[in-house]
DNA sequence: ATGGTAGGCGCG
DNA sequence: AAAGCGCGCCTACCAT
């Protein structure tokens, strides 16, 4: 290892960065918000060759500024690039990506580990190496971190050889590497360093406003909820505060279980994983119509207001703060974590905002600035229609009819607006394997739409005659993924599911085979609508930036981005393009014979957005 | 104090 | 005959 300290070592590496193709980089920092210039980087290491090679380390120093130019014009391999390459460019330094051992890892197996400590233990027969703890970094003695910097570079230079082999070996996973992942990786770099713009004033105005209500829905559940029975409850009720006694607690489900099933003796309709009687949602739902001594049903009302209440308040709007920097936040997105393909997204999740409006506006309002919105119409379903072929389905879509009012029309024989929510429910059940039951609970819940058992096997049985291919489909993936235990996307992402290989008659694994196959069932649809999706960001991202506009979310099946007000019809021309597009799929082998429709809508704030007319055409 | 799990619930 | 899938993150609770 040489540290980086001197003309003539400088002038080493810059041979080095000449001669050899590619290198490894790796680099330390703390941990902070790097949007709130917090994060201080700490090692910079740069490993070139196999056998033979030589490893460099820089401290974030003028050494590190002079190497610049050979930084910036070596390829490099990285392990997760999309942190390094992504902190190096907050810093000034744009470092080629050529390859990534995490993504090929990942690829080749998404349900194993995937650290640098766990693939040169598998690839290099190495031991674990890491000592450090990185929330105190700074303390320890910076060679020390340097030396650890510089084996992470060496061990990801000798990983890539054989993973590349393996990636190599796999022409669909080639394809997906070369394709979707390495592309994705910079353009998600772009995606979190543009950030979501922060309506702030909403917030907060938002936030007091919630904190009322919760202070009133907590008073009234104080008010009608019973004594607890010492005996039974054995340990008390926490304080609330000094000066009330015992409270009620509505967030703690022991206590809420007690009040229900002990002092109301109601029933327990359903358990927990763990066999504890379960207070959930859709269990206070059904105690609703339940009778008994001293029962009050409208609390059970309360505890979902309060709970749904809390829940927001304390998921979001409290949490939500502390990632605002220059009035943005900058979720971070994972591209090598999701087993499906999916990306996910973290700190804050921006994936999983509530959608209600009055939460969404809380997004945008950047003066000059029209916030857009693309989301595939129905991804899943059409991508399903077409791997099982179902002749119904695919007219539909081929015809541009709306698939929930047709299984409304076939399944339910009823057209009206009700059928259609509960055909919607149908449809997104059904398609994955959902019995009856969870059907009941699936249209409850999320569709505030009740069934009774005899109606959700009848609709259960009728929506599988009206689309028989859909069945087949089904019976097929399961017999496939039981003999060879792996099931592939349309586009070659791959997945190993050796529950399913359990035989029948192991009756204790019975559960584990099940979810199994209802895996396998679903991943090649998640995967492929989540690929065509990355597919089109990539795209997308380039063209609309060359216009002053950027990518600024991924929701799965949707993009938002944010367009300079003048810009906005040439912007939504090329994303509803290339979202529709779906001709590169040839490139993959795949000739999908069903439309993805692309529906975009604009707006100041993602809360308040209407269709996107074209001039002219609208 | 700190860490891990369970239950619950927001999204696609 | 029966079986939704995929996430992140909060609080409560229990173990260390």
């Amino acid at each position: 290892m040489i540290v980086v300290d001197s003309s003539i070592k400088l002038d080493n590496f810059r041979r080095h960065t000449e001669n050899y193709e590619l290198g490894a980089v790796d680099i330390e920092t703390t941990i902070a918000n790097p949007f709130a210039g917090e994060t201080k980087l700490v090692s910079v290491a740069c490993s070139f060759g196999d056998v033979v090679g030589q490893t460099f380390v820089f401290k974030d120093d003028e050494w590190l500024a002079s190497a610049k130019p050979n930084l910036e014009s070596q390829q490099w391999v990285m392990h997760n690039g999309l942190f390094d390459r992504l902190m190096m460019l907050l810093w000034g330094y744009d470092l080629p990506l050529a390859h990534d051992t995490m993504a090929m890892q990942y690829l080749l197996d998404p349900d194993e580990p995937k650290s640098l400590e766990k693939i040169s233990e598998k690839f290099l027969g190495l031991s674990s190496y890491k000592n450090i703890d990185y929330h105190n970094i700074l303390d320890h003695p910076w060679e020390e971190v340097a030396e650890m910097n510089a084996e992470d570079t060496r061990r990801t230079l000798a990983c890539f050889r054989p993973l590349a082999d393996l990636i190599n070996a796999d022409p669909e996973l080639s394809r997906v590497y070369q394709w979707i992942i390495l592309p994705a990786i910079n353009e998600l770099i772009e995606v979190t360093v543009a950030g979501v713009p922060v309506d702030e004033p909403r917030l907060t105005e938002l936030t007091e406003l919630y904190a009322g209500v919760i202070d009133s829905l907590l008073w009234e559940i104080l008010n009608s909820t019973p004594k607890p029975d010492p005996a039974v409850y054995k340990k008390g009720w926490p304080k609330r505060n000094k000066t009330t006694e015992e409270t009620f607690n509505p967030a703690s489900t022991k206590q809420v279980a007690h009040v229900l099933f002990d002092l109301w003796k109601l029933p327990v309709l359903e358990k927990t994983a763990t066999g504890n009687p379960s207070t959930g949602a859709d269990t206070l739902i059904q105690l609703e119509t339940f009778y008994t001594e001293g029962f009050e049903q409208e609390w059970l009302g309360k505890l979902r207001e309060f709970r749904k209440a809390k829940k927001v308040n304390d998921s979001y709007l409290k949490s939500w703060p502390k990632f605002i920097a220059n009035g943005r936040m900058n979720p971070r997105y994972k591209l090598l974590h999701v087993v499906t393909g999916r990306l996910s997204s973290s700190e804050p999740n921006i994936q999983n905002v509530p959608r209600n409006k009055e939460f969404r506006r809380i997004f945008g309002g950047v003066e000059g600035y029209t916030w857009m919105k693309a989301d595939y119409s129905q991804a899943e379903l059409r991508i399903a229609s077409w791997l099982a072929q179902e002749p119904t389905m695919l007219q539909a879509y081929q015809e541009n009819k709306d698939l929930h009012a047709l299984t409304a029309e076939l399944v339910l024989k009823d057209s009206t607006p009700g059928a259609r929510q509960v055909a919607k429910s149908l449809n997104f059940g059904l398609l994955y394997g959902a019995g009856a039951n969870t059907l009941r609970r699936i249209a409850r819940l999320q569709y505030g739409v009740f069934l009774s058992e005899d109606e959700a096997h009848q609709h259960r049985e009728t929506f599988f005659d009206t689309y028989p291919a859909l069945a087949g489909w089904h019976e097929r993936s399961k017999n496939e993924l039981i003999l060879s235990g792996v099931v592939r996307s349309p586009l070659g992402r791959v997945r190993y599911l050796p529950n399913a290989k359990i035989p029948w008659k192991v009756e204790e694994m019975r559960g584990k085979k099940m979810h199994a196959i209802l895996e396998g069932i679903n991943m090649p649809v998640q995967s492929m609508a989540s690929d065509v999706l990355l597919y089109s960001m990539n795209k997308i991202g380039p063209q609309v930036r060359a216009l002053g506009a950027s990518i600024i979310a991924e929701v799965h099946d949707e993009l938002d981005l944010l367009v300079p007000d003048d810009r906005v019809d040439e912007v939504a021309v090329i994303v509803k393009r290339e979202m529709e597009d779906t001709s590169w799929l040839e490139r993959f082998g795949i000739n999908l014979d069903v439309p993805m429709l692309s529906d975009i809508e604009v707006g100041t704030h993602w809360g308040s957005l209407t269709d996107w007319k074209q001039n002219g055409n609208g």
